[in-house]
DNA sequence: CCTTTATATACCTTGACACGTATATGCTCT
DNA sequence: AGAGCATATACGTGTCAAGGTATATAAAGG
């Protein structure tokens, strides 16, 4: 279990993180509100403690765990280099819209030979040129 | 295979979206650039391109993989939940210190009837309270 | 055609992890 | 001290996914 990314890959945690964004939580809490065992929930939260997502405080026989957001930062930070791209998402379809329409879309060494409409073996796969 | 967020879990598959993120690559460059053999990366990028992450252009024998951004924007909506905590980081420490320095921090029930400080057995954990 | 290049897929093995069940630890209150 | 609640951990099990190796498919070029 070492990267942040496997962390949040599970959804139970997944969970759990969400919930803890409202408010600290105990342990009890949690398993009420997310209607999973009180093992799976200590395991998970064990995870989450080691890896810094979450941290907790004693209350008598209680625990009450709150939310540390840094690792959670981190996905952010990688996640920002492709940031640009939610915003592309016109423009990219747009210049999609261009490459299946027209010859010349962006620098290309090789230009149209004349192709047949044939479809592909593979769904989802564009065919955009050959020599 | 479901969630976006197993998708991104495999560092070989973030280090492919990364690459991509620069520019569209063919899984020959890819293969040379990350360093990984041949069949890993078209079974990744065969991961991506199921769930969305990329698609594929033919070029003659190669085929051309570009980003699609749609399940990375998906990563970025779960995270906004989060976002208030990044600026709040000094805001935390500082209720935490708060919270380790006086007695009566939010609500409760019973209060302190007298304990001595002896540490926890859990590293990690913030004895806050006691009753 | 036959070879080379590029990519995809099949099969197998291995390891990690999530879960359930049972149990341990620790605290509170009477 | 004993009962009961809250949380953590140990253990056994099944599943699933990632990697390696070998092979299939397909296009290019001589």
């Amino acid at each position: 279990m070492e990267s942040v990314f496997e962390i949040i890959a599970e959804p139970n945690r997944r969970a759990i993180l969400s919930l803890l964004a409202s408010s600290q939580q105990s342990v009890g809490e949690i398993e009420r509100q997310l209607r999973m065992p009180q093992p799976t929930v200590s395991k998970h939260l064990r995870v989450l403690r080691e890896a810094g997502f979450v941290e907790s405080t004693v209350d008598a026989q209680r625990r009450l765990y709150r939310l540390k957001p840094e690792p959670l930062h981190e996905v952010e930070v990688w996640l920002a280099q492709f940031r640009r791209f939610w915003s592309a998402h016109v423009d990219a379809l747009e210049r999609h819209l261009d490459r299946i329409n027209q010859s010349t879309p962006t620098k290309r060494k090789t230009r149209k030979r004349g192709r047949s409409p044939n479809r592909e073996r593979d769904i989802g796969e564009t065919k955009c040129k050959s020599k």
